[in-house]
RNA sequence: GCGGGUGUAGCUCAGGUGGUUAGAGCGCCAGAUUGUGGAUCUGGAGGCCGUGGGUUCAAGUCCCAUCACUCGCCCCA
């Protein structure tokens, strides 16, 4: 075991890993800008406040997963869980309220204090989008409709299925929950600790436990259908017609609620079975309580979070970058020229390596290890001629080439 | 915060019931080939056996603790 590890739940991007999650957010953001979205970055932490309010007190990710602490002026700062309340203080901050719709991209590292496990980090990494400012469903359709893009851009479709499901307006999720409460509070001593636990605290959630006993009580709990009024009983067919005319496919889980206090309406989540426990891969809603919430206009908001690691782990493994041209120089009167006609080379637009020490064998080795497409030998007999020699790692042919001439032989390589 | 599994070389892993200098494959370094990579052959370097304590004449092996990793629960991307 290496004295040095990083720590716990956070982990080192090397160069394959750093390129799968480039990709991921490269086309994340390629397919938003299509929609209109328009990237934004806001900082990594904030004022604590930011995050408890709207996320709720109660809740796990206020309550023991945050990363807050008091900076030397005595403030009290948070590392994001999240970065959708980051985003609507961001648009209160900057006076943007008055200009919606709004419609951002966003992408980079959260932080969650919990066990990990695979697919779960306490430093991850998440793509999202906000928009905000749009009360009617089309903007629940568009948001969703980018999320299976990505997916299909990325080419996991699929392996990830959408799930389906509304918690109505407030009023329509206040009466359910009160439903739900009866129902529960009569079987306590049926239910699980946790569940019982979340009686107290978040009774929806008892809908998604996976105890099996808790399980065969669900499966006669009351109907959310029958509790939602017509206002939210239209608005979800309205969504749920709008992704039928985009051939876009899911399934309705009536089960499928969520964690932060602030969603309403519409809640889904793209999930996959390729990942263990962690099979969210994109999760959103509705939150048109928000704004407000913190303290700004009443405005709707709908949006989603993907996490970045999640999509890594599913995505086929990105192009390799370009070979590279190894520069092998002989002799100090080459080495000096070598750096010149490196930076010449580059200028063409070619991907050129020096080969930095050791004798040629060693300097071949390394290049051939680093996958160069081909060696340039520079000898002085060579250059005294104004020329060097090309070897071809592929074909194995050499040749000697003026070098004047070099860069558009390179080029004709190819990859 | 809770439960299971695993910690031996850079990587992947062997090392019945404790027994002498802890092994393999891959990788790395060198030579065969001092102006030529890959393939082959030969040689070499590299190990507080996660850490601390205990049992024993003797511990990689048994016991306890601890740390880390990992899978799951909670929760979530």
């Amino acid at each position: 075991m290496p004295a040095l590890q990083p720590a716990r739940g956070t982990q080192d991007l090397l160069p394959e890993a750093a390129r799968r999650h480039r990709r991921v957010i490269e086309t994340a953001r390629d397919m938003a800008a299509l929609y209109g979205f328009a990237e934004i970055a806001t900082p990594i932490f904030e004022f604590t406040e930011v995050f408890a309010r709207p996320i709720g007190e109660h809740t796990d990710i206020v309550s023991k997963e945050m990363y807050n602490f008091t900076d030397r002026g005595g403030e009290e700062v948070t590392l994001r869980p999240e970065n959708t309340a980051g985003v609507v203080r961001a648009v209160l901050s900057n006076g943007l309220t008055q200009s919606t719709p709004l419609k951002f991209f966003y992408s980079g590292p959260m932080f969650r204090y919990e066990r990990p496990q695979k697919g779960r980090f306490r430093q991850f990494h998440q793509i999202g989008v906000e928009l905000l400012g749009v009360p009617q469903p089309q903007a629940d359709i568009e948001v969703i409709a980018l999320g299976q893009r990505i997916l299909v851009a990325l080419g996991i479709a699929d392996r990830v299925t959408l799930e389906l499901n509304t918690l109505g307006d407030p009023a329509s999720r206040a009466a359910y929950r009160e439903a739900l409460v009866g129902y529960f509070s009569a079987r306590v001593s049926e239910l699980s600790e946790d569940s019982r636990r979340r009686l107290e605290r978040n009774p929806l959630r008892i809908l998604d436990s996976k105890d099996p006993g808790d399980q065969r009580l669900n499966s006669e709990a009351p109907d959310f259908a029958a509790y939602l009024n017509d206002a939210s009983r239209d608005f979800f067919a309205r969504v749920s017609d709008g992704l039928d005319r985009l051939g876009v496919a899911y399934r309705r889980n009536p089960r499928l609620v969520r964690g932060l206090d602030y969603y309403t309406h519409t809640a889904f989540e793209f999930v996959t079975t390729d990942l263990g426990a962690q099979g969210t891969v994109i999760g959103g809603g509705r939150y048109d309580g928000l704004v407000e919430l913190m303290g700004g206009p009443a405005m709707a908001g709908v949006g989603w979070a993907a996490g970045i690691e999640r999509l890594a782990l599913l995505i086929a493994e990105p192009p390799a970058p370009a070979r590279p041209i190894a520069l092998v120089p002989i002799g100090e009167a080459a080495e000096a020229r070598a750096l010149a006609l490196a930076e010449q080379l580059r200028d063409q637009g070619l991907v050129v390596d020096l080969g930095y020490s050791g004798n040629i064998a060693r300097r071949m080795r390394r290049a051939d290890r680093i996958g160069a497409r081909a060696a340039v030998l520079l000898g002085d007999d060579e250059l005294a001629r104004g020329a060097a020699t090309l070897r071809d790692f592929d074909s194995g042919d050499q040749s000697e080439v003026a070098l004047d001439a070099l860069a558009a032989r390179l080029t004709a390589l190819g990859r």
